[in-house]
DNA sequence: CGATAAACTGCAAACGATTGCAGAAACGCT
DNA sequence: AGCGTTTCTGCAATCGTTTGCAGTTTATCG
């Protein structure tokens, strides 16, 4: 059907294995042979089959993305940029989507290492570290976003008790005392860090913790309408409201339209997380960047490093870091107003500097 | 490193062709020594090498799904529900993203067809007619969205003209008659198909075409923004817009919120294709479905067909069809408003119903 | 019980590359 | 010219499967 080595070396007129050499530049060919060879080969339209290949060296050119989904903008921009820099380096992404699903998890992970894949940057659930770490002695692999603590794998993480305490000292920055915080659930490790970081910036600023003022819960709409609901029927409502939780934020946002709560007149409101239409939305969304993009490249970065220094059987490319921690850092539009410290006031409106702030980066643990 | 069949076969005291025949049910084994070797196997935790046993047949178990981005909302249920039913079949998605860049579509391709991929639907920027044509020749290709004129492929469609035909109709029936319309560029066949299913609206209705109300551009939120502001700006403004070029509309609700115009108070909005946030949005915003998801099955459905016809070398699998319609629906959410034929009407809401319409599907061309 | 057909099984050759080893050619040197 | 190096080249094995062919067992029946 398509054209072989043996092919190119039948037209050229010497062995397969010239052939193969020249083209794979393991030097030991004559100058002359090895161009000539180069040329016949793109001549007769060679491409060297990945699969012949693989089977001989156990390598596929395939490296495997496994993520949750693809309606979390997150994962969409970390697919992205792991397809193209794979691609750049001659490497097909295989995109996998589990669903939160420790089941499919594993499932998935067989078939890839069946398919012999050279590495592997997965979003964990957590229920499989057991097959991870077992996986791991065969092929290079990095966790994304979140850790499974039953392992010891290399792990690219977003700061969120960084960033929680950004997003919260703003708020406080701009006036506010009374500061609501709709979480994650608290047996997620991002839920309990985002919490950590919202209490350590109370602190920071002697504001008292108010437990009424923090609901955590799963990462849907619901939940945000659901918890916006009970804090803004507290006797004495927030004045600022933090999702710390990105799919979270569609239902606040939908109670505040439906109880005509102008935003950020009557509410400040900061959201954890980029969408793409968060600064088309009028007001424009304040955000705390979770850098999804950074920790994606970082991500491949690592991978890369290990799948290195397997190839080069120089250890597992391990440098002795555990743990990478991307920065966050917050982008202002304008959700959130400066409030009057001594006045509930409602007409007079921020104005917001929309100045991207630095990237922290990269901070090892 | 792993099991391999000559393990199972050694641990069986067979030789490895009747591992393998046992293995993979080409029948030609007894009853006893299949299960005991299906029992081996498993004891040993024996998996298959895809790579060898493609380099043998000729097949990856690899179908790549090449689109032109993930931003877009429906990319993203149709990668979702092409890896769901692939990975239930035992095929592994290879995601391709492409950018709508012809060189980056052409590139991926022939990386793709080099990994011998069993199977491939595609989002053609329409630019690589000749080489999928000849692709099309080894492995069985679907079109999707998009149609490449310069070949035959089979190609799965929305049904354009018939969805910007039921979103105009509805604006209409609900007494609109001036309708803004913001489409997509005239160059692309989706623009134009959408655009003439509004004509064929307004004139079943006996209304004039009027140009100024028409406007196209890229599918991107500033476009709508600009539409926007033009069509507000009219002597006589629209009493509704329908935005049938769905990232628009981040750039149209920017313009409307920036002037204070109510929706659906002052100006009724509908949108084409859906957004997971449109129904949180305060209006919920009604939208013509382009049924993205029957879209990935039906190509799904068409390349499996196809693939099968091919193992069986009976014919390409074409049924003779070149291109299927998948209707689209309307979905009637809140931001659309009846309005008084004679006044302009300013404070009445409608009553919406927000029941879902039935799916008209797959109509053959 | 023996012949014949049917049902299994094993040998060995693929698939398309890579690679250790040994033989051949080219080269420099005395 | 002869010898030792060095540099190229080719043979053949290998990766883990599948599969045509031939050989072997088992079953069936007269």
């Amino acid at each position: 059907m398509s054209v072989t080595l043996k092919d190119v070396a039948q037209a050229a007129r010497v062995s397969v294995s010239t052939a193969s050499r020249a083209l794979t530049g393991t030097g030991l060919t004559s100058e002359r042979t090895q161009q000539r060879l180069v040329r016949i080969a793109r001549e007769l339209g060679y491409r060297p089959n990945p699969i012949a290949r693989g089977l001989k060296t156990g390598q596929s050119r395939l490296v495997a993305l496994l993520v949750h989904n693809l309606t979390n903008a997150s994962f969409q921009v970390m697919a992205e940029v792991v397809q193209a820099r794979l691609k750049a380096l001659g490497y097909q992404m295989l995109l996998c989507i589990g669903g939160d699903d420790p089941q499919a998890e594993s499932d998935t992970l067989t078939t890839l290492v069946d398919h012999r894949i050279d590495g592997l940057i997965v979003v964990p659930t957590g229920k499989n570290g057991a097959q991870l770490e077992t996986l791991s002695k065969d092929v290079p692999i990095v966790c994304l976003v979140r850790r499974d603590d039953a392992t010891d794998l290399e792990t690219v993480l977003a700061d969120d008790p960084q960033g929680a305490y950004l997003g919260t000292r703003h708020l406080i920055e701009l006036g506010h005392k009374r500061i609501g915080l709709i979480v994650g659930r608290q047996d997620t490790t991002s839920g309990r860090e985002r919490l950590s970081g919202y209490v350590r910036a109370l602190r920071e600023a002697g504001i008292a913790r108010d437990d009424a003022l923090i609901h955590a819960g799963h990462y849907v709409p619901e939940t945000g309408a659901t918890c916006a609901r009970k804090l803004l029927d507290l006797p004495r409502p927030p004045s600022a409201i933090f999702v710390a939780n990105h799919e979270a934020t569609l239902g606040v946002l939908r109670v505040t339209a439906e109880r005509h709560i102008a935003i950020p007149g009557d509410l400040s409101l900061l959201c954890y997380e980029d969408m793409p239409w968060f600064e088309w939305h009028r007001p424009a969304i304040s955000i705390v960047d979770n850098g999804a993009r950074d920790l994606a490249n970082l991500a491949v970065d690592r991978l890369l490093h290990r799948m290195d220094a397997k190839g080069n059987s120089k250890g597992n490319g391990s440098d002795g870091v555990r743990e990478y921690r991307v920065g966050a850092r917050l982008i202002q539009r304008d959700s959130c107003r400066r409030i009057d410290a001594t006045a509930p006031a409602r007409s007079a409106k921020s104005k917001p500097s929309s100045s991207k702030s630095s990237a922290a980066k990269s901070a090892k643990v």
